[in-house]
DNA sequence: TCACGCGTTGGCCCAAGGTCCAATTCCGTC
DNA sequence: GACGGAATTGGACCTTGGGCCAACGCGTGA
């Protein structure tokens, strides 16, 4: 994943600041879109693309931190540099807490916005990564019969046919197929690397020593 | 985990910041230890305890932000509430970076205060958890020979018993020697409750489909 | 009504794992 | 040199899992 290959989203109500970030990122070899505001960004940009956000604090209608929310609530893992002239400590805090990756003062040096960005666009990479393999897991699992889900979490927790037919009030001989069905259509072929997927799609189940 | 088996760590030079603190906390069911510098505390506090440190910024020696630093490699993992009179955002930053709680700002008020000792304590109660758990585990894998360990590692990639034996240079046999010593070992029943285990400790195991 | 997916069950055979028994070799320690 | 732990191997027996073929009932939608 190179840097080219990703976007930076500058989103500032300020052209003058907007076209002076945008223009030190591309001299950096960045892409880059600007916005003039929260809510322009929110209803254009593409979210399929992998980059991450220059996000002003104060601006009209939705506020930068308002922003940082509205995007965490649509799902989104795009990280986000805050670059402002007039925050404070509260504001910076709440910001991180909320998963910022910085928070930046204007003036700041070209270094600094730089590697901000390099560091966002790290996190943004193995964001990417990790969903795009989710979403594979959760396509194969939709995939599943009722039937074959229900076997599926006794067999994550290390259960045997034996007592899962059990538990499910049915024979060995039963949980076998579905056992099957289940390897074949999750793509595993040993039973660890079922537990693997399931628990990589972050589906809670009870262990049993 | 109530409140009161746990312990706040107030780390100020000024004492009377540091009564008010602690009369505040001990007011609330908390109980409370005072430390007049960072190396105070550093040299003095019991690890031992589950709890928090109620961290000021400008202390004569050692920093608040050296003491979170010092403290980490330490390998603590004690939660840090910044408390401070005269911060900038750029340390808060930095603060919230190194996985700082919250960072509040003098004059603070008694809700926020105690808010933010009680999410600190319920992160410290979570990890000081995962940590038990992780040296238990670590505990156990101490006991395996190194031949042992090295079946371990294969049995939880998903390879077969044949399949380690080939890897190694042996017969299927001694692997099942190996495997059924490693399980009692580990105190596991299923290779599902293994492959948890060794994923909880964090080792790093290259996974094969 | 018929095809289809789903859940179910049976039999059969082979592969793999789990558990007893016992034994040998090597190596470091007492 | 004796002793014990670690690693190794063998055999026997049982349980469990995997694959393959066949079949039945049931509900849904064409």
């Amino acid at each position: 994943m190179t840097d080219a290959a990703c976007t930076v989203f500058v989103v500032d109500d300020d052209p003058s600041v907007r076209k002076g970030v945008q223009r030190l990122l591309r001299s950096a070899g960045f892409s880059t879109e600007g916005y003039t505001s929260a809510q322009a960004f929110l209803d254009g940009h593409d979210r399929a693309v992998i980059g991450c956000v220059i996000l002003d604090l104060t601006m009209p209608g939705i506020s930068g931190l308002q922003m940082q929310e509205a995007l965490a609530d649509s799902g989104s893992v795009l990280p986000i540099v805050f670059l402002t002239g007039h925050g404070d400590i509260p504001t910076s805090v709440r910001a991180m807490k909320h998963g910022a990756v910085d928070f930046l003062t204007k003036p700041v040096s070209d270094d600094m916005l730089l590697g901000a960005v390099r560091h966002a666009i790290e996190r943004a990479t193995v964001l990417e990564q990790e969903m795009r393999e989710k979403h594979d897991i959760e396509r194969r699992l939709a995939t599943l019969t009722p039937r074959e889900r229900e076997v599926l979490t006794h067999l994550v927790r290390g259960r045997l046919n034996k007592q899962i037919a059990a538990d499910l009030g049915t024979v060995e001989k039963t949980i076998k197929v579905h056992r099957a069905r289940v390897m074949q259509k999750m793509q595993v072929r040993t039973l660890v690397a079922l537990a693997r997927l399931v628990q990589q799609a972050g589906i809670a189940v009870d262990s049993a020593g």
